[in-house]
DNA sequence: GGAGTCGCTATTTTT
DNA sequence: TAGCGACTCC
């Protein structure tokens, strides 16, 4: 198959090119065997960017391919520039010739834009965000009489993610598929909606994926085109392809079948979006004689960290398989710790980290990963207090400020006239005096003549269907855009901008606005104005917002991360935090009650994922109480710490006093909490794996405690406090003050003064006074 | 067109 | 609890 000798005897260091110096066995194998299918199980912090970079310079460093003749498939923007990044270093200038690197989607949207015909649509289509696509079936579901409230937006744009994602055109859609929206009327919308992309001379990012797709599975000429084209095929993440993905590259990779793809089973975490592991665990099926290659030696992490990681995901069953091994020197331990509630576990991450911060650990290598984002508040809350320089990752893109996307949908509707979402975003953006009325004239209108709502508007002005002041100011605003579009063959991108925030008055808006926020804005249009001075055209520029545009912003400063772990993919640190291992809270809740063993194993997978992060120290912390929504929640320890194989890990616990009462409590009479965790049904057997684990290595369940003075042990034995009658005032830690209204035995009922009512064990309280 | 109110919902998120 | 969208009222 290969012209070079294969792997085992591979020449020895001095024959061997640069860019494969330095690689392991197993690595340099990925590397040489150029022919053929390759699969190659990377684990995580293996180097499998390294062999994947190596590879691709192999290719081209041997003349095997042009750098045009590779097609390299990333997921993330931020994947592909550092690949472009590193393949660079090895090749220099020649990777600029390499315009099939990118994420799926930006390929896809390139593929696209020389074939739009085949799908009805132009070259210059324009590319809709999840934020028009809802605006655009709102409008969809009011037309066609469906309930809104019963039938929302969201899940009906959630629908049809999925159906993109699988590959499923309108036409595709089965009995089941089609009852899942508006009562049966799932295909008619799908369709519905295609349709008016289509008049729009728009997609969205699904599209991207099917249209190709669809063209690639009608027109063999087109595909065999690109099977031509593309001699090696290269895929990174391949555990996140999904359904749409996959078909495409088995399309094109079919006859030459040289494709190599590059995952790890066990850091799939993404299901949920579409990817399917079943993609990765079948590509030896797929691809018949595929070399199998497996990198498992890691460089990041203790062997400490390493173990603890192995065996938690050994609890997984459907798995490749493999062993990761280190020749780093031993570190520390992974520490679980367990605390009373979330603002200790806050604090205590806090002093941990200024502890680290003391010895010398530099900020941007301590990062703390959540599940969630609502558990990144109390993290906030606690470094704003002591003044810890800190930075959420996630939550708002720049794209996404309510600004940006005004300023983007002026430059839409100039480059697209047709562009009706973006018109109708602006049309009274600033305010023109233009309302709900005139809108619905322009729609009314449009639908009449079969155009686009500029295109109608501009009819509308010759009618006297408006008023005269609303008729004027859609001139005038029609007319500006007329001139706009004249400029935008004459000026930059970022020229044309600027005269768009003067011209439209929308600076004039933000200026006069002296709201908190508007300084902000200015300053945000601003920098998109400087963004674009690298574009030369409108068209370059509009694509790579939608598709490419991030908010990466330099890091002013050394700052602790805060993210989730979902973000935390593919990255870094020395010290890793990961705080709320509980249950309910990861495993999160959902994944409990719903999914069953497959939700609960890529649960798991994440937690795989977030350990594997750290490099020297990993700490573990888990709460007994959080509140959730607005409710103090108790939940018992992680099911995953129980995975933790024992001799990889510490465990201990800075409960004392109440807490230590409630954990010996806890095991005997009811769940002092229970009233409050209704929406757990998982929490019947009470005592999780984690929960073992914590009895046995840190928290001192012993009954000793139960004497200590303050508390009164009678309470044990369920008898009801003497000192505590119908009516009194009591204080409690977690729900402050209140009013018992009803008594049996050693439980209270009491109506709080801000919780409202719970019932209570009276170990919990104190008489007020 | 802005302010106030009600009711609903509530992982993970890239493109 | 909080944040959002839809709705109402001036």
């Amino acid at each position: 198959m290969t012209d070079l000798p294969t792997p085992s005897d591979a020449p020895a260091d001095a024959q061997i090119p640069a860019y494969a110096a330095r690689l392991n066995a197993p690595q340099r194998e990925a590397v040489l065997t150029t022919e053929g299918p390759v699969l190659m199980l990377a684990g995580a912090g293996t180097g499998k960017t390294a062999a994947l970079t190596a590879r691709l310079a192999h290719l081209i460093a041997t003349r095997r391919a042009w750098p045009s003749e590779i097609l390299c498939v990333t997921f993330t923007n931020k994947a592909a520039r550092e690949m472009r990044e590193r393949v660079g270093r090895h090749i220099g200038d020649a990777v600029e010739g390499m315009p099939w690197l990118g994420t799926f989607h930006s390929i896809g949207a390139r593929m696209l834009r020389r074939h739009a015909e085949l799908v009805g649509l132009e070259s210059n289509y324009t590319i809709i965000d999840t934020d028009d696509q809802i605006r655009l079936l709102k409008q969809l579901i009011q037309e066609n009489d469906v309930d809104e409230k019963r039938w929302p937006a969201r899940q009906l744009a959630g629908l049809l993610d999925r159906w993109k994602n699988r590959g499923l055109n309108p036409g595709d859609l089965d009995a089941v598929e089609n009852e899942s929206y508006a009562n049966g009327r799932g295909a008619q919308f799908y369709k519905l909606y295609q349709d008016r992309l289509k008049t729009l001379n728009a997609c969205d990012f699904g599209d991207l994926l099917l249209h190709i797709l669809n063209i690639f599975r009608t027109h063999h000429d087109v595909l065999a085109q690109y099977q031509q084209r593309f001699k090696y095929i290269l895929v990174d993440e391949y555990q996140d392809t999904n359904q749409v993905q996959y078909l495409w590259l088995r399309l094109l990779a079919q006859t030459r079948k040289n494709i190599c793809v590059v995952g790890d089973d066990d850091q799939s975490i993404y299901s949920w979006r579409g990817a399917e592991v079943a993609n990765i665990l079948k590509f030896e099926k797929d691809f018949p004689g595929a070399s199998v290659v497996k990198l498992e030696q890691n460089y990041r992490s203790t062997p400490q960290i390493l173990a603890a990681a192995s065996g938690l995901i050994n609890a997984n069953s459907e798995r490749l398989g493999k062993t990761l091994w280190t020749e780093l020197p031993p570190g520390e331990k992974v520490r679980i710790i367990g605390v009373w509630d979330a603002p200790e576990e806050a604090r205590r991450v806090g002093e941990e980290i200024e502890r680290l911060e003391s010895e010398g650990a530099p900020l941007d290598q301590i990062a703390i990963l959540v599940r969630a984002q609502y558990q990144t508040r109390e993290f906030e809350d606690r470094f704003i207090q002591i003044g810890l320089n800190y930075r959420i990752v996630g939550g708002f893109r720049f794209y996404e400020r309510a600004e940006i996307r005004d300023a983007l949908a002026y430059l839409r509707v100039i480059a697209q006239p047709a562009d009706d979402l973006a018109f109708e975003r602006i049309y009274n953006q600033p305010k023109r005096g233009l309302g709900a009325k005139t809108l619905e004239a322009m729609r009314r209108h449009a639908r009449q003549l079969q155009m686009s709502l500029a295109a109608a508007s501009l009819d509308l002005c010759d009618t006297d269907e408006l008023p005269a002041r609303a008729r004027n100011n859609l001139v005038a605003l029609l007319g500006q855009f007329v001139h706009w579009r004249e400029q935008a063959d004459k000026v930059t991108p970022s020229e044309l901008l600027r005269s768009v925030l003067a011209e439209s008055g929308y600076e004039d808006m933000l200026q006069k606005d002296r709201s908190a926020e508007s300084a902000g804005r200015l300053e945000n249009l601003t920098e998109l104005a400087r963004a674009m001075e690298e574009y030369e055209t409108l068209g370059d520029f509009l694509e790579h917002v939608s598709l490419v545009m991030d908010n990466e912003r330099a890091g002013d400063g050394e700052k602790v991360t805060i993210m989730t772990m979902h973000a935390a993919k593919g990255l870094e640190f020395d010290h890793v935090f990961l705080p709320g291992w509980e249950e309910g809270v990861f495993p999160s809740q959902r994944a409990i009650d719903e999914g069953g063993l497959a939700s609960l194993e890529e649960e798991r997978r994440l937690a795989y994922v977030a350990i594997t992060r750290a490099k020297r120290r990993c700490t573990i912390l888990h709460a007994a109480n959080r509140r959730i929504y607005g409710q103090w929640t108790s939940s018992i320890p992680s099911r995953f710490i129980e995975d933790l194989p024992e001799d990889y890990i510490t465990s201990e616990t800075t409960m004392t006093g109440g807490a230590s009462l409630w954990r010996a409590n806890w095991s005997e009479t009811d769940d002092p909490f229970a009233h409050v965790s209704t929406s757990r049904p998982d929490r019947s057997g009470k005592r999780g794996p984690g929960w073992q684990r914590a009895l046995s290595s840190g928290y001192d369940t012993t009954p000793k405690r139960l004497a200590e003075p303050g508390r009164s042990a009678a309470s044990f034995a369920a008898k009801p406090r003497s000192d505590i009658a119908l009516g009194a005032r009591v204080f409690h830690d977690k729900f402050g003050y209140g009013c018992v209204t009803a008594q049996e035995g050693n439980k209270l009922t009491i109506e709080f003064e801000k919780a409202g009512e719970k019932r209570v064990l009276d170990s919990f309280v104190s008489l007020a006074d």
